[in-house]
This record gives C-alpha cells, structure tokens and sequence, in this order.
DNA sequence: ATATTTGCAAACTATTTGCAGTTGT
DNA sequence: ACAACTGCAAATAGTTTGCAAATAT
C-alpha cells in the first residue's frame, strides 16, 4: 500500500543520518541530496505519513516548530541548546510528577525540555555566546 | 509614555480575572466586553508590549500557540487538561535537573508540562471524555 | 493498468506590520 | 498639540491541500 519512492527513501535516510531531531526545511535540505526536486509539500506529506505509520516521531518544544526524529525508542525528553539551538534526545526522565500537580489533578503523562550548552558549544568558546563555533 | 487605553485595560483585566494563561483569541473574546471593537491585532499589540515591560508572562506549551498570564510569579510550571484543554498553572518543580543530561552538556533551566485531568473534568464524568463537562 | 505520489500554486492559520485616523496626556 | 494608540487590510511564516502530470507496483 505504502510506495517506496526517491523522494520517501530520501526523506527517512536524512533523518535517520542526523541522529538528532530536525526541523522540515532541514529534512527538505538534507534529502535533496538523494532526490533533486524535491518539494517542500512533499516532505510535509510523507513526515505526517510516517508519523501515523510509526516510523517516524513528532517532537515538540515549546514556542517552536516541529521536529521529527526516528521513532520507537520509548519515553524520553530533549535538551536544546542555546548557542547552536539545536535539539538533542535525553534518555534520562524525573519518573512520576504526580506529587507536583495540585490536589484533585491527576498526572498522565508529562513533557520536559531542558535548556543549556551542549558539549560542542561549551567546549569550543568557554562560555560566552557560542553561535560562532557551532555551523547552524 | 504608556497610555492607559480602553482597551489595554480590557486586556489586562481579561487576564487577570481569568485565573489562567489565555490564548490571545480568549483574550479578544474576553476583552470585547470592555472594550467594544477591539481588533485582534490591537490584542497581540497590546499582549507583548505587556510582556516586555515585564505586567504579562508568555507561556508556551509544546505544540500550543502562546498563552498569556499575569507576570510576576516566580519560577513555575503548567498542566493541561486532556479533557478541556485548559492550561492550569502548577507551583511545583522537581528542582534541579542537571543529572539528566548527557555528560559533557550543561543544564541552566528547564520546562516542565503535565498533562492529566484537571478536578473539574475528572469529577463531572468519573473517568471517560469530559469534554462535555468543561465549557470550553 | 492504475492507484499512489509528486511538484506547483493556491489556501489556510496564527501573527505582524503599514498606514491613516483617533485618543490620552 | 502631538506622540502613542487603534482598526483595518495587507504582509508574513509555517503548514496544508487541489489538481494534473509522473511513477511504483
């Protein structure tokens, strides 16, 4: 039912390359390598395809746009950092927030972003602004 | 050099009699009562002048537009209602979260959303769908 | 052969902005 | 009086959709 074309192959290998969550131009930008032409309606198209699919996860920060990383790995939350502001997975997780709610609230689930310097952007300058040292 | 509108009041008291982060058509809607005419972009107008000079506090939720509440509280995070969608905010933080991120990564903040039944949604209907409890 | 997928352009939603007229001080 | 503010309509950014042509099976 579901096709193989250029352009789906194209779109899962660039996302499945980056390793890290990316945003639809981005995935636009890396899979025009492996499929010339490709439009921007397209990658939307096969992103949602594949979230419904299973194959893919939506990402979601808040005050900004979606990401999309490779799905099936189980719970987790995301740190994004502030000099390159890029979006990487935590695996770690605070377990049970229900005691944070107030009384007669009950606790599903919950959603943690942590913000900071990565590594490279901690490493590369010391400690003011980074932006420079990361490619972003 | 501020001017004490009409409508800027409106939007303030929208606001803070609402109790809780108000998306800005809620606030328009809310508004209108005391401040017939008023145009949405005089609400967003009026919503970040209110934000930079420190009245209003953004808030955003991952995947939700902005939702604004009165500024001044401390450090605090949200839940929101999987039954009415209303966002409630939470007092509590699990604290520091440093040990969650990858070695190497340094952590300055943090957001926290829970997600649940709020009181209202989880007495009205026992535990199914509360949608119809909650005027939303 | 034919149902799915694609690219393009138009539509849509949330938000911002230019402008001419209105209003608070 | 005059700068700040307002409403309207047009602009913008991100995402979705209709349609005719292209393509995978």
């Amino acid at each position: 039912m579901e096709r193989n074309t250029r352009q789906r192959s194209a779109i899962r290998d660039a996302i499945a390359l980056a390793a890290r969550p990316l945003l639809p131009l981005e995935v636009l930008d890396a899979a025009q390598a492996g499929a010339p032409g490709l439009s921007i309606a397209t990658v939307y198209r096969n992103l949602r395809a594949m979230v419904d699919e299973g194959a893919l996860r939506m990402v979601l920060l808040p005050g900004e746009n979606a990401r999309y990383e490779i799905g099936g790995s189980g719970h987790h939350h995301h740190f994004q950092c502030r000099g390159c502001l890029k979006v990487f997975e935590v695996d770690a997780c605070p377990g049970n927030l229900q005691h944070l709610a107030p009384t007669g609230f009950s606790v599903e689930d919950h959603d943690l972003t942590l913000y900071g310097r990565c590594g490279e952007c901690l490493g590369a300058s010391g400690g003011t602004t980074a932006q420079t040292a990361c490619e972003h």
